[in-house]
DNA sequence: AAATATTTTTAGTCTAGTCTAAAAATAAAA
DNA sequence: TTTTATTTTTAGACTAGACTAAAAATATTT
């Protein structure tokens, strides 16, 4: 449906901007785009020149890049695939979540009518990867969740676990070590103000946690 | 393990390589090389130089080339993932036989540990892919099998089909119009002189098939 | 064995995507 | 508002993988 023709090096980029645009919205910059992918703004100007020939970004010189409709559709959709594949590889493939990811970067670029519809399908139409992050449908319609950093709760306060925003395989093993995989249940016990970490109990065990794990975790208030 | 870092599109050489040197034991020319990849004779020679550089092929100027051990083991591990991803495709996600080889094209350059190993798990070590191509071990040991052309059935002679020597989606589709898909029965009536067509009985109906579809069919017999 | 045909390699060019260094534009400070 | 700092773009070069055209090597005929 998209006629346009892209490489894996365009799509890496059209990613990276939905991505930077998604965290801080408006006009994306060379400079932001380029340490995005870890190559150079140089790099970066080149590639944008490309998109913007493509129709795939209104890209101003000096001033900054935004996705047009159709990158925004191409960004989205590769967003779905690596997502769906990352269901499959846990779910199906028995992989833990901090090994997915590499994979999914690559699997995400695989062409071809009605893969996946036929893999969403497959995988009982997940509405979220193993990491808690939402997976657009198949209209690149997303789902909203309301759900609060660890950080957020107070002492008594309980909640589910249901993501994370630091996707390091350090610290989902960490969490994972923890117990603290997506759908546990935490209980904050009490937050030290000197440094803003958490005492929690997981089921029977209690933890500290740094003001970093609770900026990072997610969880639904109970 | 392998260690040896290896592009996709070497990756395809190696592949063709081992494709025509399993039709045709021996050296392979260039020329071949170079037909079966649909490019010209010099970007042959080209990757050829590579290839050798990085000890995947042993190859003299002028006399061909041949795989060496790593090359390979690289080209066989390469199938085995193909084939895996032509069952996943089939056999979880539904497609028909005639629409997963540009997919599983793709997806067999997709690198990582243990993937392979964690699909065949998931597949349950399946030995023949969905064209009834036998699939490598991890090991690289292939499955050996008795099977016939079609063309080589007397009258009277009763089949399994085992596998197909086309696999070309028109040669597929047409087959699975016929309801000759894998593990199909059929008994071979008569095989005109003239033109070499075979008639079979196929369940309930008959069928007339030319000498081309009798060549490009394997049947074990029963 | 010489002449001719075929195959293979070399030479030179192209594109996508990367780089570094230098130039140009914009933003911030004096 | 002029100077300084920062950001961005341009210029030029590199690599992998492709191409065409020409040259060289091998194979086949006569």
């Amino acid at each position: 449906m998209n006629s346009v023709f892209t490489t894996s090096a365009e799509e890496n980029y059209l990613k990276a901007i939905f991505k930077i645009a998604e965290k801080e919205p408006g006009v994306v910059l060379t400079n932001a785009l380029a340490a995005e992918m870890g190559t150079s703004a140089a790099s970066a100007t080149d590639m944008l020149k490309r998109l913007s020939d493509k129709q795939l970004v209104a890209y101003e010189k000096y001033r900054g890049v935004t996705l047009s409709e159709t990158g925004n559709r191409i960004a989205t959709d590769l967003i779905r695939k690596h997502r769906l594949w990352e269901v499959f590889l846990v779910d199906k493939l028995g992989f833990a979540w901090d090994e997915v990811h590499e994979f999914a970067e690559q699997l995400e670029h695989i062409q071809g009518e009605h893969l996946s519809e036929r893999l969403d399908e497959f995988l009982g139409h997940p509405r979220f990867d193993p990491h808690g992050d939402p997976i657009p449908d198949a209209q690149g319609k997303w789902m909203r969740r309301t759900q609060s950093r660890l950080l957020t709760l107070t002492p008594g306060q309980r909640g589910v676990v249901t993501g994370v925003d630091d996707h390091s395989p350090s610290f989902l093993q960490y969490l994972a070590e923890l117990g603290l995989s997506l759908g546990a249940e935490l209980a904050l016990i009490e937050r030290t103000p000197y440094d803003q970490s958490s005492k929690v109990r997981i089921g029977e065990r209690e933890a500290v946690l740094s003001e970093k794990v609770g900026q990072n975790l997610f969880v639904r208030i109970i």
